[in-house]
DNA sequence: GATTGTGAAGAATTTCACAGCC
DNA sequence: GGCTGTGAAATTCTTCACAATC
C-alpha cells in the first residue's frame, strides 16, 4: 500500500535513524543556547559525533528541511525533529523502584525537561513509601494500576531488582502501558505490540572489556588468551538432559 | 591475509555479535542456577530474546562449541563466552560522580560480580568525600590520575553532570584509560583508540515516545500530527549566519 | 561557491534453509 | 530424529559522489 506521494516523506523512518534523532536534537539545543541560528550538516554532524552524509540521509527521511548552500535553520529543525519524535505532547512516566537508581532517574533533570513528566515514583518497600524525592512522594507499588489509569501513564520505567522486574512489567502491560524502559538485568517477556527498551550497565561494561582485551591482545602475540586457566570441563557428554520447558509457567508464546 | 585455519575461529567477531554475547551469558547463568546442563539453540535463544538462527550464527563466530543433535553444554559455553569477552581476568573500574547515579552504580551487585571490581568512587564535591558507599570511601576527584595509575584502572565510568563530563573524560584519557562508559548526556570527544559507550536515559525515552506516538497514530488517520501547534517560525531566511567556530570556548556550560 | 538531498554502491546484519553430524 | 553450523539470499544500514538548488 504505497501512498501516491501526496506527502513528501515516507512515514517509515528507519530504526537506526530514529535512534539518532534524539542525539541531533540535543546538539541542536546546544546550538540555540549559544544563539546559533543556522547550521550546516557538517557542523551538526560533528557536534553529534556522526558523519555528515549519514546526518543528511537521516534528516531527509523527515522531509526537506534544509536550504542548499546554506544549511538548516536550527529552531525549525528542532521543531521538526521534536514533532517527529512525539515530543510536542508530553508523556507521563511512572518509575517503579525508588532505590538509588529510581531516585537518580527521578532527579535527572533532562528527564523532565522536554516532553516527559514523572507522574509517579513507586516502591514495594514500606520504609520508602511517603519519602519525598524530587518533589514527588514515593507511593506504594500496590497503586501501580490505579496510578497508570488515573494519570494516563504511557511509559513505564522499571528500576527494581531483577527479581521483581517481570512482575512489574506484567502489571504495567495489563494496566495498558505499551512502552517500557527496563533497567533491571533481565530479558522481559511481553506480548506483541509492547515496546521494551533495555539499559544494562553490565552489558555495556562487558562490551568495553571485550575491546579492551583486544587492545591488550595486540601487544602480545595471537593465541595469548588461550587456556589462561585449565580448560574447564571439556564438553563431557553424559546424562540425559533436562528440557527447559517449565520456563515461564505462564502459557505465553510459540513461534 | 587469511590464516591457514590452524585456529577454528576468525578473531574478527562482528560488533553486533559482541553486543549480544553478554545477553547470552546472562541467560546461561540463569540456566546453571536452575541446574540445567545442556541447552539447544532454540531454548537459549528464547531465554535471550533473539531468534535461534542468529544465536547459532553468533556462537559460530567463537568456534564450534555445540553438539549436533544435542545442543550446547551450559558450563562450557559460559566459559567460552566469558573468555571471549575477557571476563576471565578482572577489570578495575573507577566511577566519577557519587551522586544518586554513581551510588546506584557502586551498589549495583551485578556490576561487581563477574569480572569487574570497583576500584574507586570519586567526586568533586567536598561534602561527599569520605562518605562510605558500598564499602568504598568516596575520594576527591583530584585523585583521579593517581588512582588510575596505582590501581591499574582500565575502565572509567562517568556519572557526573553534563558540564563536568568532558573534563573528566580528558583526564581519564590522559591518565591512560582507553575504555569509558558515559552516563552524562553529552557527546564526548576522544582521540582515536579510546572506546566510549554511552548510556542515555533521555534518548531511550525519546525512542519509546516515537514508537508510542506511532501506535497512537494508527488509531487516528494519517497526517494526525500535522500542525498540532502553529507551524513555528517557517524557515525564515534572513540574517547572515554565525559560524560555529567558537565552539569550545574553554568554559563549560551545559543545559 | 556552498551545501543539501539522493541514487547507487558497498558493508554489515539478519534470516532462510539445508547439509552434515551426533 | 534432532540439532548445529553455514553458505546464500534478503534486508538494513552506511558511505560515496554528484546533480540540483540556493
Amino acid at each position: 500500500m504505497t501512498r501516491p506521494s501526496s506527502r513528501p516523506r515516507d512515514r517509515g523512518i528507519p530504526e537506526a535513524t530514529v535512534a539518532r534523532l534524539p542525539v541531533y536534537l540535543r546538539a541542536l539545543h546546544g546550538l540555540t543556547d549559544r544563539g546559533v541560528p543556522t547550521v550546516s550538516s557538517e557542523e551538526l554532524a560533528a557536534a553529534a559525533g556522526v558523519n555528515s552524509a549519514k546526518l543528511r540521509k537521516d534528516l531527509s527521511h523527515l522531509g526537506s528541511y534544509g536550504t542548499r548552500g546554506v544549511g538548516y535553520d536550527v529552531e525549525y529543525l528542532i521543531y521538526q525533529i521534536s514533532r517527529e519524535l512525539g515530543l510536542t505532547q508530553d508523556w507521563a512516566v511512572a518509575i517503579v523502584g525508588a532505590g538509588n537508581l529510581g531516585r537518580a532517574l527521578a532527579n535527572y533533570g533532562g528527564f523532565v525537561s522536554r516532553g516527559f513528566r514523572i507522574a509517579a515514583l513507586l516502591d514495594v518497600q514500606e520504609s520508602l513509601v511517603g519519602a519525598e524525592v524530587a518533589g514527588l512522594r514515593v507511593e506504594h507499588s500496590d497503586q501501580l494500576e490505579a496510578v497508570v489509569r488515573q494519570r494516563r501513564v504511557s511509559i513505564g520505567v522499571i528500576a527494581t531488582s531483577a527479581a521483581g522486574a517481570q512482575t512489574v512489567c506484567d502489571r504495567f502491560v495489563s494496566a495498558g502501558v505499551t512502552s517500557i524502559l527496563n533497567f533491571a538485568p533481565v530479558v522481559l517477556n511481553v506480548p506483541e505490540g509492547v515496546d521494551v527498551r533495555k539499559v544494562d550497565l553490565s552489558i555495556e561494561l562487558q562490551i568495553l572489556a571485550f575491546h579492551e582485551q583486544r587492545k591488550a591482545a595486540g601487544a602480545l602475540g595471537p593465541d595469548w588468551n588461550v587456556s589462561v586457566e585449565p580448560p574447564p570441563a571439556p564438553p563431557e557428554r553424559v546424562g540425559g538432559r533436562i528440557p527447559v520447558d517449565a520456563v515461564d509457567a505462564a502459557e505465553e508464546e510459540g513461534r
